[in-house]
DNA sequence: CGACACATGTAACACGTTACATGATTTG
DNA sequence: CAAATCATGTAACGTGTTACATGTGTCG
């Protein structure tokens, strides 16, 4: 989006941007650049230097489509927790009661981390952007933890009320 | 892991515990267990009537492995909105706070919506399991918009704190 | 008889991901 | 000079998913 990038500069940007919490594997950028170009939704701009890559016209529409992409309903993806307190209430209460458990366990030991994470100690007044999406993303991960935490009470009500 | 089964069987029942939220194209179903197989998970047992399909005991300590696993930290899955957020936050200030609006509303929506599907009517007394799965579908989709929604204001105050 | 559920599969594709190979340039 | 960073790629694999093809049995 900001303008002719080479592959490896992609690679570096994201993980900066992300605040290193995802390292990206620099032939996947390649392999992807490469089907981005097959789709026609960027351009090659090869000079003595290495190549360039840039959206396209219609790359930069499927991009603009992108940012404005809200979730719809439908079909939501399939998610392993659920799937798993599903299956394990279906397999009988003893069962299911033993997985929400182990799962929350670990969920309150996740949470912890998320949380210290977030106030890690850092320079103060460190305004950087990597600090920030460090402390987005602990963020966001420590409330979805928190989110599961409080389902696996609301399965475990629902299980013990009305058994199975 | 509740004795021999056609894939058939394995579909409908799929669908039937996670109360219809996910269907299930049956030719998955089939090349999924040629995998399992292939890997030695599951055997088979071909009858007059069809195939019916088992669990090695190799696929019972796997599947016991799934059981017990719990999510790890290392390396979170990578999840769009986040990235989204993060990607407009770089793009700038105005950017990040229309994104963070834009999904605030459109999972307010879909908040709303799940909430609907939680409490939708259906005869009292039903202890079905399809109903309690499709209750508690929703019930995790909507605690999940909440924590988004959270997280959104977070994202916003520090946007707007330090701009940029 | 016709529709629908039961039952089994194949071929193909896309994407995410990894391992591996190669070379130039910079910097301690 | 050696190591690290910059830079570009290829080959391969696994899984999720879809579209398509085919046949039997059952029930209104």
């Amino acid at each position: 989006q900001d303008g002719p990038r080479h592959g490896y500069q992609l690679k570096t940007g994201f993980e900066a941007t992300t605040g290193g919490v995802w390292s990206l594997n620099v032939g996947q950028v390649y392999t992807t650049l490469d089907r981005l170009h097959r789709d026609g939704l960027v351009e090659v701009d090869e000079t003595t230097e290495g190549k360039r890559y840039s959206l396209t016209r219609s790359g930069r529409a499927e991009l603009g489509g992108w940012w404005e992409a809200v979730p719809v309903d439908e079909s939501p993806p399939r998610d392993e927790l659920l799937l798993k307190v599903l299956f394990a209430i279906e397999d009988g209460p003893e069962h299911a009661l033993a997985v929400i458990t182990r799962q929350r366990t670990a969920l309150t030991r996740l949470l912890q981390q998320h949380r210290r994470t977030g106030r890690a100690g850092r320079p103060t007044g460190d305004g950087s952007t990597s600090a920030m999406a460090t402390d987005l993303v602990a963020d966001a991960l420590a409330v979805r933890a928190e989110a599961d935490l409080r389902w696996l009470d609301l399965c475990e009500a629902r299980v013990l009320r009305d058994g199975r």
